[in-house]
RNA sequence: GCGAGUGUGGCGAAAUUGGCAGACGCACUAGACUUAGGAUCUAGCGGAGUAAUCCAUGGGGGUUCAAGUCCCUUCACUCGCACCA
């Protein structure tokens, strides 16, 4: 018996269409449920396979929802406005309202061909000027409140898309849209108030139910940093300037400042004779673009400025530099730098041979065998470690001691008087020897505390300094019988150098010496810093803090990554800002009853050069009244950027024809919130974001009921070509859906990209698979043929079985398992000669959210019961998914030795009993003694043997 | 560099969260039925071995009666962020 899928799914889709099946109707007394997916772009290249897997899973959740008594919510648009859409329409020479049309067309016939439960009732899409007039509404809300206003700000422009592009957009430097190099340029812009709801931002984060990495991308963007701003006098100006740090406590480690280039001081504070440098330098960096900033982050640059500054805890005047190092966009634009803990800070100081001052020790404490005895007394020591280099190889001496076998560099005490060096050069040549050293320089100091010395039976606490030198040559005089007794001479080479030696002291200057010294990052104990010496990284902040607060020259500080919003676009197809620029009363909101303001129909909609909007060529759009005092005035020829239809519009879903309000307070609260928000990782840092921000204002103006309103955001992986790469024309890899909707039926490609795989990965297509889901579906489709006349389930504890695991799966994403557990029930079932309508019924009862249409048929066909779609979802009963019996497995050491079929009921003693009954396990068993028995019920027995 | 994640047969993947590794599917092999089909059914399918068994979850070490799962260490790849002081 053969079947015709195309009939069956045009059949389905054309009875849901008419009869609303899907429709979601607010104030329902049924529980509510919002599932929800990201609108797409109705691009022109059709709806990609990817778009399906997410459509089906959260299709698959909405149709198992209904089926469980809940009203549920599952709407569909068209983020419509934006820049593909309007590169689209220039390049095929039509209107961009036109090439929407178009393309919504077809993707709305793509979706419908896939059985997708979509309330199509509240269908809108961001350029209907029903739904922009309240974009614009809203904005207007906004700037009452004082959170938007017009800024010049440097911006990334894209000299190809001739439009101002947000940092976002402009990620790496280059224009997201064409690659091209991005340059700065000084625009006024419309800007939002983000930066205000930063704090907010990330503590909403915890009434929401994000995926951890979701809410992760959300913290690191936001980029909190707790930390403080210190004012440094300049020597000879009687203005400061002040610096943003996490690292206050390192303040007595500063020996220069930075200031970024476009700092406002940097001017004021050149000398004559560093002027000219000084603005040549400037010039370089405004020619550089952000890309060939950060590219050139291997080698730092920068120029003195002639001034110093003053530190405000030790009066030491230090040099100011400026770098393009520092950014001016963040913190305060000007830094201080301590070379010896900050990576970034040493490379400039030792580039521009800058001093570099420890202020915190790395301190080792003894612990197992060279903890501290209570018996043995504690003494104080300052000794050198003497890191020596073979005159020809890449090896290092070192000493073992003949008595405990440590193997360390040569060490010993610094007299009373000497310096590391000589003490070092003494040691060396009294331990081994060796005369003509040459000693290159000292490394920062290390504690070694509270350890037991176990040669000398004493407790030590050592400040131990360590020097870099060279031996020159091999050359060695008799060292005394004493020396030798203790220890004898070992090069060790570079690359054993660190595992091989003893102490975690020496092995910590090993690493720094094979590795490259740079700064001490980590923390450890301050030094060199008159109050803080002796405490660690968290008391010396708080201590420090208090200090500058006393001292009125800093404060606590926390700051924000985060920007403002440049809100504004140079560009014709997005929502027109509802501004009016007059002469007498400045910028003027529009009144709201005029909104929307709509889009004029033009004949060119290409930007023009100088980075105006084409609306600006539109005279008499441009020229209005002014609505304050009626005067002449003209329109804002800028538009929103794409994020903005898109950060309200699942509120719009809930009310999606409400004319009086963007939707009303009533159904709001009725839907409460998103349950369930689906969509790419791509917008899971910036759509979220800013769709976040949108909600936080409405709510503290009152427009909404909750502060966040959505609660669960996952993410889903995406589909890649059969050659593991992303889908693209040039590669040649693109699957159309349609394609496969013709060939193999919707529901073979929903169950297949339901079965690909985990759904939060990406997975490559592959057409076998794809035959394999078809299969599948046919084998459901024969099953009709072993209809009998008798009642009830054939395979009753399969069945509730996988009524219960396809439930559980399907409410956590876990659609390929779900899928095969419904593999392994029809299986089953074609094992038996004949079966019942339960049987195929709740076969495809439990399939029917995944493929829909063939299940519905099959249900119809076989009068298997009421229709799936307004039935009650199957349940089971928990002690009707218990086995009788089971394979227990016993196990001897942990290895399988035997297997046994048993009875749930068996009791522990009874399966000791058993096990120890089989004959190959009591092979394993003769001769031995049994240590015990572990016996896990309905599992195994394992038999611990001697 | 920092952060997150992944690593299991020829392939996509499972594994009740510490209890028989490889469910389910694909591909493959053999057979059946057939008059050719991109159909269906049966059996097999991680490696070695006639077998009993042994070896296998990127590598090394550890905890445990028992480790894909926990701990330490190391390698590889992917994705974010990237001079954020």
């Amino acid at each position: 018996m053969n079947y015709d899928f195309k009939k069956i799914e045009a059949k389905w889709q054309k009875y849901w269409e008419e009869h609303n099946t899907f429709e979601a109707v607010t104030g329902s007394d049924k529980k509510p449920y919002y599932i929800l997916v990201e609108f797409p772009y109705p691009s022109g290249s059709g709806l990609h396979v990817g778009h399906v897997r997410s459509y089906t899973a959260q299709d698959a959740i909405a149709r198992m929802k209904r089926m469980q008594g809940m009203n549920v919510l599952y709407p569909m648009g068209w983020d419509a406005f934006g820049a593909p859409a309007e590169q689209y329409a220039i390049q095929n020479h039509i209107h961009p309202k036109d090439a929407v049309r178009e393309n919504i067309k077809t993707f709305k016939g793509q979706m419908q061909s896939l059985g997708f439960s979509f309330d199509w009732k509240r269908e809108f899409a961001t350029t209907d000027p029903e739904y922009y007039k309240w974009t614009q509404w809203q904005f207007l809300q906004f700037y009452k409140h004082g959170m938007a206003y017009k800024d010049t700000v440097p911006v990334n422009w894209c000299p190809k898309c001739k439009s101002v592009l947000s940092n976002e957009d402009a990620a790496g430097g280059v224009c997201e849209r064409c690659g091209t190099s991005v340059v700065q340029k000084e625009k006024s812009q419309w800007m939002l108030r983000m930066s205000d709801y930063s704090e907010d931002l990330l503590k909403g984060l915890d009434d929401t139910n994000f995926a951890e990495k979701v809410k992760l991308g959300q913290i690191n963007w936001i980029g909190k940093s707790i930390g403080a701003h210190v004012d440094f006098q300049i020597k000879g100006h009687d203005k400061t300037f002040t610096v943003f740090t996490t690292r206050c406590d390192t303040l007595y480690g500063a020996t220069y400042c930075v200031f970024a280039p476009e700092h406002p001081y940097v001017d004021e504070i050149t000398t004559e004779e560093h002027k000219a440098e000084i603005a040549a330098y400037k010039e370089a960096c405004t020619l550089k673009n952000e890309m060939e900033r950060t590219e050139l982050n291997k080698e730092k640059t920068g120029v003195f400025t002639g001034a110093y500054a003053i530190n405000p805890v030790n009066g030491e005047e230090i040099p100011i530099y400026i770098s393009d190092y520092v950014l001016a966009s963040y913190g305060t634009g000007s830094i201080m730098a301590v070379p010896a803990h900050d990576d970034r800070d040493y490379e400039f100081a030792k580039k521009f041979h800058l001093p570099i001052r420890q202020v915190i020790a790395k301190n080792f404490v003894g612990e197992g065998d060279s903890a501290i005895r209570k018996d043995a007394p504690m003494t104080e020591r300052k000794v050198v470690v003497a890191v020596i280099k073979h005159p020809t190889e890449e090896k290092y001496l070192c000493v073992r001691n003949k008595k405990f076998g440590w193997l360390n560099f040569v060490m010993g005490g610094i007299e009373e008087g000497e310096d590391p060096t000589t003490a070092a050069i003494r040691e060396v040549q009294e331990e081994t020897g060796y005369q003509d050293i040459t000693i290159d320089h000292e490394m920062e100091f290390i504690y070694y505390d509270n350890f037991y010395a176990a040669h000398k039976g004493v407790n030590r606490h050592i400040e131990a300094h360590t020097v870099v030198g060279v031996l020159n040559s091999l050359e060695a005089k008799e060292i005394s019988k004493e020396e030798q007794d203790i220890a004898e001479v070992e090069w060790i080479s570079k690359d054993k150098l660190i595992e091989s030696m003893s102490t975690e002291a020496h092995k910590y200057d090993a690493f720094r010496v094979v590795n490259g010294e740079g700064a001490m990052t980590e923390d450890g104990v301050h030094v060199h810093s008159e109050n803080l010496d002796g405490l660690d990284k968290e008391e010396a902040i708080h201590t420090m803090i208090d200090w500058l607060e006393e001292h009125h020259c800093g404060t606590k500080k926390i700051n924000y990554k985060m920007r403002d919003w440049i809100f504004s676009r140079q560009r014709f197809w997005g929502e027109p800002i509802p501004m009016i620029y007059c002469e007498k009363c400045g910028w003027v909101p529009m009144k709201e009853e005029d909104l929307p303001l709509l889009l004029p129909d033009v004949a060119e909609y290409e930007p023009t050069d100088n980075g105006e909007s084409p609306l600006a060529k539109i005279e008499d759009w441009v020229n209005t009244t002014c609505p304050c005092c009626g005067g002449p005035a003209k329109r804002e020829t800028d538009t929103m950027p794409n994020w903005a239809g898109s950060s309200w519009y699942f509120l719009r879903f809930m009310d999606a024809h409400n004319d009086q309000a963007f939707a009303s307070m009533e159904a709001m609260k009725y839907w409460n919130r998103v349950d369930w928000y689906n969509g790419g990782m791509e917008h899971t840092a910036r759509h979220l974001l800013y769709a976040r921000f949108w909600v936080q204002f409405l709510y503290n103006i009152g427009l909404v009921p909750n502060k966040e309103m959505i609660w669960t955001r996952v993410s889903h992986g995406m589909i890649l070509g059969s050659n593991g790469e992303k889908m693209s024309k040039s590669k040649g890899n693109v699957i159309n859906p349609d394609d496969i909707v013709k060939e193999m039926g919707a529901d073979a490609l929903r169950t297949y990209e339901m079965f690909i795989g985990d759904y939060e990965k990406d997975a490559s297509w592959s057409t076998n698979g794809l035959k394999g889901c078809k299969k599948f579906l046919d084998r459901i489709w024969r099953l009709q043929d072993r209809l009998n006349d008798k009642q009830g389930y054939t395979k009753e504890t399969l069945i509730h079985q996988t009524i219960k695991k396809v439930t559980t799966d399907l409410n956590s994403m876990k659609y390929n398992t779900a899928v095969s557990a419904l593999m392994i029930l029809l299986n089953e079932l074609e094992k038996e000669e004949t079966i019942t309508k339960e049987d195929l019924r709740v076969l495809v009862h439990l399939l029917n959210p995944i493929a829909p249409h063939i299940t519905e048929e099959i249900n119809e066909r076989s009068v298997l019961g009421e229709m799936l779609a307004i039935s009650p979802w199957p349940t089971y009963e928990e002690e009707k998914t218990e086995e009788e019996s089971y394979e227990m497995v016993v196990q001897v050491n942990g290895k399988v030795r035997g297997k046994m079929e048993v009875s749930t009921s068996t009791s522990e003693d009874e399966m000791k009993e058993l096990a120890k009954s089989i004959e190959n396990v009591q092979n394993y068993l003769e001769g031995h003694e049994i240590v015990k028995m572990i016996v896990i019920p309905k599992k195994l027995v394992n038999i611990v043997i001697r």
